[in-house]
DNA sequence: AATGACGCCAACCGCAACAGC
DNA sequence: CGCTGTTGCGGTTGGCGTCAT
């Protein structure tokens, strides 16, 4: 039983990558075009993996890369596209040009969770630390598709945790305590940011880009690319390839799973939040500021459904 | 200068989703 | 409708560079 492995892993290199197999693996991009990667490495004369191709390319060969240090626009939209997602890297990345999920996940892991412990914001829930880790709860997470209990008493600051091996100097830090200040950013006013333009386009992507590279960026939040909005085509620069949405009364949201919300999670974080996802991101022009819950994002044991139709 | 601790990032791994048959 | 192959995603790890002692 099982899966047979996606090459054969006797036959193919590991590690870093050569100059000479990035050369290789961009020339053959270059003259027949992205995809196929499992018949790729053998047609560039790779003894690298499909996967590890496509990984190398992605992350790292790209020509549309931005490489360089994240701004701080680009530090504020990926909190606030966090505190709406969760852990969707490739959905955050697709919201910041340039920019890998790859990259954006271990610039989350590496800065942005300590940048949002020190304002005393828990980086998985984005509330307050002090609020929870004062009455000793757990806090169920739903934004990763299935719940996980936080302890979210105590936060682990160390992103790098696997070999923080404690010192009797470095105490404080190696066990992953961190007493943070009380000081808060609703979603509230993450929100403000947001809006909702209903529709994405390459030429929106081209036009963003540009915006940033001109320094005129603003941390604008435009989720249309997956709630059920009017008639749009979102692009998705991970994949390369346009995904359609087709306008249904029931509100959907692509991500792949159902996501739940509970009703404590949403009201705790912002008056903005206590609003359904769908309408509050400008589904059907309903007001961003009508605090209310759709009829199809109502309850169902005490959790809010965001759910896709069965014909998606 | 040497050594250990830490920070960072590229790359790997396993799994889920998707597509085609 | 189930099976199989492919692709994409998110979590994790290896290893190198930098910092602190």
């Amino acid at each position: 039983m099982g899966r047979s492995p996606c090459c054969e892993k006797a036959h193919t290199n590991k590690g870093a990558w050569t100059k000479e197999e990035d050369q290789r693996l961009i020339e053959y991009i270059r003259t027949h075009g992205e995809g196929c990667w499992r018949s790729l490495p053998k047609a560039a004369g790779l003894l690298r993996c499909g996967k590890s191709c496509r990984l190398r390319w992605i992350n790292y060969l790209r020509p549309d890369l931005k490489r360089g240090n994240f701004t701080e626009e680009e530090d504020e939209l990926i909190i606030k596209l966090h505190s709406l997602l969760g852990n969707k890297w490739s959905l955050i990345a697709g919201r910041l040009p340039g920019r890998t999920d790859n990259e954006i996940k271990n610039y989350w892991n590496t800065h942005i969770k300590r940048k949002l412990i020190s304002r005393g914001v828990d980086p998985q829930t984005h509330r307050p630390i002090n609020e929870s880790a004062g009455a000793g709860t757990a806090v169920m997470d739903f934004r990763n598709g299935s719940p996980t209990a936080l302890p979210v008493a105590q936060i682990n600051l160390m992103a790098d945790g696997r070999r923080r091996r404690s010192t009797a100097a470095s105490a404080p830090a190696a066990n992953g305590l961190v007493k943070a200040e009380p000081k808060t950013e609703t979603l509230e006013e993450a929100n403000n940011y947001c809006t909702s333009s209903g529709t994405t386009t390459e030429e929106d992507q081209r036009q963003e880009k540009q915006d940033v590279v001109l320094g005129q960026s603003s941390p604008v939040l435009d989720l249309e690319l997956s709630i059920g909005l009017g008639p749009f085509q979102s692009f998705d620069t991970a994949q390369s390839k346009l995904v359609r949405v087709v306008p249904n009364n029931n509100h959907q949201l692509l991500f792949g799973r159902a996501v739940q919300y509970s009703p404590e999670m949403v009201s705790s974080q912002g008056a903005a939040a206590a609003v359904c996802l769908c309408c509050h991101l400008g589904s059907q022009g309903s007001s961003s500021s009508s605090p209310e819950f759709c009829r199809n994002c109502q309850s169902t044991n005490g959790f809010f459904r965001f759910h896709r139709p069965p014909n998606s």
